[in-house]
DNA sequence: ACTAGCGGGACGTCCCGTTGAT
DNA sequence: ATCAACGGGACGTCCCGCTAGT
């Protein structure tokens, strides 16, 4: 890797990083200048602008959230456990987080002063692209036999998503994990009862 | 009421839909100046800072939530109709939005850029609120007979409110109200299989 | 006198003094509290704004001005004496200022930031009732045969009235009264051979 | 030039403008930034005060009165032809001013609520140049025989410098140039019968 | 990649002219 | 006539995102 190119991969891990916990607004280059070390016309020689640099550390952190999940997806024998797979991988992304700050997806989304499309776009997008994720792995489980034929994509994928990240956002502000787990709980029930078709 | 505690009133209530829309760095006292047609002056003559501002703002705007779905909970017969009031009016709050820009709560907990330690733990006081209120209905249900005595009240108050602030946050980004209804739909199900005691 | 009218006038005093020296925008209605002792309310008994009291203060002042003008005019035995009168009083107004600050007339005039109209009349009015002053002494001068016909009492009033407010000015800067006497000699000069009619 | 000088200029070019016909205190740094362009950062950048910036405009708004002035005693062929040239081509800058507002040297002058001894003392120094202007004028024609030795510089400066300063005041509130002329025709004739020395 | 410099625009303080209750 | 309160708008500081010279 060239010089300049491992320069910018620190650029965007530090400002992922610092964006993640602080939003793009309550970040700003002085911060970025501390926590890389580099002077401001270092990093923009990399990036054109805050908002390239935002783009950029955005994808960056969205793939720290979806690579595990994918990860543990690919890995799971069947659709139920898949899920299961899903919501607990999460919940070990929260409990030992490689970006601090929450899921940078839906910090993005809450960016409420954002001035920016891309952004919001690039969050829209890899919200969508988990909510694929889950209705793949359902359409392989009413294939297989193991989902219920009745379960609605769209609805498991919003339980799913939507519990996790609200849970998420509740043990952030109480610091206690407690919180994320009766979610874990809650839906692992749901998956087994509402989702999983019954044996037999 | 004074001239003045009108004004100040109306500072708030602008300042509310402002701070909620695009958060406390996102929002600046020129743009409030802009919505409520005052100069600096006039505004700094009533909040000694754009903190104390906030901070007021805030509570006006959480109350916004706080009041409906408390009297809602107040009208309902009884335990489980409660849960479903509380459920419903937060849908309704959503599709009809006394103040736009989504939940204050979580809104405020996930403005990460803050530095405000004082506006964070506004939100988590009228989080707590919340939970209190649902703890409190089961805690009546229980004893009323309508409601499982094994129900933890954590557990059903994480469920009912990350489900609907994430399914909220899904639903502002697809700008799409289907999320919403998934959300309610299911916590529906849950209320009435998981939390309510079955008859006889 | 009415007590009310007694400190109207007293504000009306003060006020000229002020204005006269600091000019409209410099003077606050705090200096005049502190010049008059009394409280804001009790000055907006007296007038409805400052502009009105800058008006009235304006009035006053120019007879500051115009009455001892008038009077050594009304003294004076003959034209020539009457323009040599105006000049003489004028230095002596000076000189002995019943009002610090210079003249009110010109000093308005000259008080750039207007945005007054009403003021900027008055200044103008004043000014012409000077000139029209010294057009009248000129008239009855050459009806007398003490004036030649040919002056022309535009042109006599502006050489009169501009060299002595110009070289108050310079005195003023220069706060030595030699400035004002080279005027004063300069203008009896003029008046003696170029605007009296010679003997014979 | 660097940038930040071209924008210097430009800001004092527009103050210079601003202050002389709105005076100091009439004049605020919001007419300024609208003037220009510029926000209160890019302005304050170049200036530490209002202070220091209404001073460098004084310097610039006085050398476009000087420097016409001076050129035009440069090219007169004799002391005579000099005073007469600063007389007309004080007239001239008047009719075409190059700074709108009247004589910046007068206005700073007769600005009472300054406050501002650096202004004084600026305004005052400009008009000392230009009396000692006339005065270099009138020694080197007594040199040359052109002018009478009687001559007093100060008593002729003082005649000339208030009377065009008067009568340009005189103009600007009648809004008639007639005032100015007269002026130029007695200044003339004065230059003429008084100061020339009589041929032969 | 460093560094100084640029222009934008936020926040906040102060005081002004004015009003109204007493 | 007093005095506190009101809203306006001035000035000034700070730091931000960005540029340009080296």
């Amino acid at each position: 890797m060239r010089k300049g190119e491992q320069t910018r991969q620190q650029i965007i891990q530090q400002a992922a990083t610092l964006f993640n916990q602080r939003g793009y607004t309550g970040s700003s280059i002085s911060d970025l200048m501390l926590a890389t070390g580099l002077q401001k016309g270092g990093i923009y020689r990399h990036f054109e602008s805050k908002e390239a640099l935002a783009l950029a550390a955005f994808e960056y952190a969205q793939q720290q959230v979806a690579q595990p999940l994918a990860a543990a997806v690919a890995t799971a024998p069947d659709a139920v456990q898949q899920l299961l797979a899903v919501v607990e991988t999460f919940h070990a992304l929260v409990l030992q987080p490689s970006l601090p700050g929450g899921c940078p997806i839906f910090n993005t989304i809450v960016d409420r002063d954002d001035g920016d499309p891309a952004l919001r776009a690039g969050a829209l997008a890899a919200l969508q692209r988990w909510e694929q994720l889950i209705a793949e792995i359902l359409a392989r489980g009413v294939q297989q036999g193991s989902v219920r034929a009745s379960a609605d994509p769209q609805a498991v994928a919003t339980v799913l998503i939507s519990t996790l990240e609200g849970a998420l956002l509740m043990s952030r502000i109480h610091a206690d994990d407690r919180y994320m787990q009766h979610a874990v709980n809650h839906l692992s029930d749901y998956i087994r009862h509402a989702v999983a078709l019954p044996p037999g």
